[in-house]
DNA sequence: CTAGGGTTAG
């Protein structure tokens, strides 16, 4: 066309004429023909068509047909046909009204072609209010939150009123912007201008006062709006959600819902997520009710957050029952229902469901991949990892912070260097919580070096967890004093948290360090840290290795609810006590309080056993085990077993048991058997065991025996004794 | 007619 509308402009500012057109009287009825035959093209959805039809007269069309056309090129967000229109309008009409250019500008603004909005308003002759607010609301619903609020600057500053619908905008940017303090400003002008009562703006207020994380401002606008609509009560709900605040979020949905109004699919979503949050079953049950009777049974987004509020709080049952009757079910469906299954622990199920999905994303990956790290099953999660990279190219965050998990837990450092340069190449470097997982297998598998020096290139984004992760480094490696030093000098930069303490307590007992230990519990107390059950674990692990059993009996009483763990924690602690008399009775009480022993249980009463010469009690407990607790015995129970009767002389018995055992013994369960017929003259026993087991024995008991040997005759050639000698394999075969 | 909220799965 060849006729930019800024020029037309700038003839209309500065009063030349304008371009030649041709005079009104017969053409005038021509646009009005001509406008009959755009309606009915716009009546068949031709817009494009009924655009050119414009073109066909060099004339102006009525007002209202530009109007018109403007709001539905708009809807459509046909661009062409806006700068079609626009430049129609300013090329033929003598002087288009402001309200049109608005409106060309509105339209601009909803194809997203800021920059032709801002052309044509920075050259209209004349701005109304209407013209700010199109230009405002133009660079707030393209996000462009700063340029938006730059407007109302300038607009302000020219002396324009905002009206009711232009704060809507602004506050839209302040809240994406968190602009607070702009915020708190526009809310007294609303409340200036008198538009207090408007239920848009209060829940904007809400909105941003939230965003900002001020939920006691929030809260106020909340309760001070008259008649909160679906849209008010969904952001409020939404906020407290965000906040982490699940029960007050709840609270607010069942109010809304005995006030009678009805929510939005989201706002039940955001409920039923709230509930999640806190394993509110009991709420969740009840919004499931509400579900059914306003029928959004159906929605997707409700139908997940459903989903995994059954899964959340444990009844995989019930959410499996609501993924079947689903149809159709969604990607998301499918991910929430494997996500179900893998957080309860059942990454059988979980992968059983994955594998048959008809399709997968990368959370879906990240969901079985999360299932198996969470459950310690490191050889499937690596085969997953191989699977997934064949399948797909767009690994995320969260998939680079599980292959690091996945690497620390299988202590590959290789995988785990592959990660880190994969996550340099792919921007990831500056990830916190992908720094923080590379920092925790740098240190899970030993390379404390590495990780010492990655923490300190972190210097300027490190957080807690940082601190924690290489805390407890130094604590899985035996740096226990490493681990305290490292301690203070966190005092300087973070506040400890809960975990901090349950590792430095780990510490202490590995160290005896009692007064330190005391020192952190009391520290613990005074500053208010919630003594949950993991702390009181580690308080009775330290007490009870610390030689303080009457400290960790008093923590241990002073625990409400008292889990396996905690149980185990007392029981071995009396056994490093040497008090296995009490052990045993404690296994008794734990029965009778309903707790269900687990392996650790086991291994820490055949200790007992062992100490206390019970045999026979040792073998039934053996059996319960498997019989009464389908626990699987693990080989550290076999070797129990194998000492208990070999210790106390029961050869029979102890022969019956290494034959029936579903694996072959291992070297030092041989050793033991060997050393244990030496000791009570069974040579026999010990000869038939030997030569079942010939060639375990001779690869690893004989080897031992040869050791023995170098022992001797090192010791006859006037080696010093205690001296730790070094062996080398060919020296040693040279013997 | 123009204005607000919200995208569930890791």
């Amino acid at each position: 066309m060849g006729i930019n509308a800024a020029s037309v402009l700038n003839h209309i500012i500065n009063g030349e004429p304008t371009i030649p057109r041709s005079s009104k009287g017969p053409r005038s009825s021509e646009a009005k023909a001509l406008t009959t035959t755009i309606i009915n093209h716009l009546r068949l959805g031709r817009l494009g068509k009924a655009v050119s039809v414009l073109f066909s007269a060099p004339v102006p069309f009525p007002f209202a047909l530009y109007a018109h056309l403007f709001r539905l090129c708009a809807s459509k967000k046909a661009i062409v046909e806006v700068r079609k229109v626009e430049s129609h309008l300013v090329s033929f009409a003598p002087t288009p009204p402001v309200f049109l250019l608005n409106r060309a500008i509105e339209a601009y603004g909803k194809c997203g072609c800021l920059v032709d909005a801002r052309e044509l308003f920075d050259e209209m002759p004349q701005r109304d209010g209407g013209s700010w607010n199109a230009m405002l609301t133009a660079y707030s619903q393209n996000g462009y939150a700063r340029k938006a609020l730059g407007v109302f600057s300038d607009m302000h500053k020219s002396g324009i009123f905002a009206a009711e619908v232009t704060f809507a905008g602004v506050l839209a940017s302040c809240a994406s912007t968190l602009a607070l303090w702009l915020s708190r400003q526009v809310h007294s002008l609303i409340l200036k201008y008198g538009f207090g009562g408007n239920v848009i703006l209060g829940s904007s207020l809400v909105d941003v006062y939230g965003k900002c994380r001020r939920m006691g401002d929030a809260r106020r606008m909340f309760d001070e709006i008259e008649r909160p609509n679906a849209v008010t009560w969904n952001v409020i709900v939404r906020r407290y959600l965000e906040m982490g605040n699940g029960k007050e979020s709840v609270f607010l949905f069942f109010k809304m819902i005995s006030l009678n109004a009805r929510p939005l699919t989201f706002t039940v979503s955001n409920a039923l997520v709230a509930c999640s949050s806190f394993r509110g079953f009991r709420e969740g049950i009840q919004i499931h009710g509400l579900i059914v009777k306003i029928n959004y049974e159906e929605d997707e987004v409700v139908s997940c957050s459903l989903i995994g509020v059954y899964a959340k709080c444990g009844d995989i049952v019930c959410a499996r029952t609501i993924f079947d009757v689903l149809s159709p079910k969604t990607l998301i469906h499918w991910t929430s229902m494997v996500s179900g299954y893998a957080m309860n622990r059942k990454t059988r199920q979980a992968r059983e469901l994955f594998d048959r999905m008809p399709e997968r994303s990368i959370v879906s990956w990240n969901a079985m991949l999360a299932g198996y790290a969470h459950n310690s099953q490191w050889d499937e999660a690596m085969e997953l990892i191989i699977l997934m990279c064949d399948d797909t190219r767009d690994i995320d965050r969260v998939t680079v912070r599980l292959i690091l998990n996945v690497s620390a837990g299988l202590s590959d450092v290789e995988l785990g260097k592959q990660v880190h340069g994969y996550m340099y190449r792919h921007g990831f470097y500056s990830d916190l919580c992908v720094a923080n997982a590379l920092l925790d297998m740098y240190g899970k598998c030993g390379n404390l070096k590495k990780a010492r020096a990655l923490f300190y290139e972190m210097s300027h984004f490190r957080d807690m967890v940082s601190w924690n992760a290489l805390l407890s480094s130094y604590a899985c490696h035996r740096m226990s004093e490493e681990a305290l030093v490292f301690f203070w000098e966190m005092l300087g930069e973070a506040t400890p948290s809960k975990f901090t303490f349950a590792t430095l307590l780990a510490v202490c007992a590995n160290v005896f360090a009692r007064e330190q230990g005391k020192q952190i519990h009391g520290f613990m107390i005074r500053n208010g840290y919630d003594l949950d059950i993991v702390i009181r674990g580690a308080l009775v692990d330290m007490y009870s290795k610390c030689r303080c059993l009457d400290y960790a009996l008093n923590v241990f009483i002073g625990t409400p609810v008292k889990d396996v763990v905690l149980w185990n924690s007392l029981m071995l602690g009396c056994y490093y006590n040497k008090q296995s008399e009490a052990l045993l009775q404690l296994f008794e009480l734990m029965k009778e309080d309903g707790v269900k022993p687990d392996s650790t249980t086991f291994q820490a009463v055949l200790l007992a056993c062992i100490s206390q010469g019970c045999v026979k009690l040792g073998g039934q407990y053996f059996n319960s085990l498997s019989h009464d607790y389908f626990i699987i015995p693990q080989l550290e129970h076999y070797e129990s077993m194998i000492k208990l009767y070999g210790l106390h002389g029961f050869f029979d018995e102890l022969e019956d048991f290494v034959e029936k055992m579903p694996f072959q013994p291992t070297a030092p369960m041989l050793t033991r058997v060997f050393d244990s017929s030496k000791e009570y003259n069974k040579t026999r026993q010990a000869g038939i065991l030997t030569w079942i087991y010939m060639d375990i024995f001779l690869r690893t008991v004989l080897q031992e025996n040869l050791k023995n040997l170098i022992g001797i005759f090192t010791s006859k050639l006037g080696y010093p004794s205690g001296q730790k000698l070094i062996v080398t394999s060919e020296e040693r075969k040279a013997i």
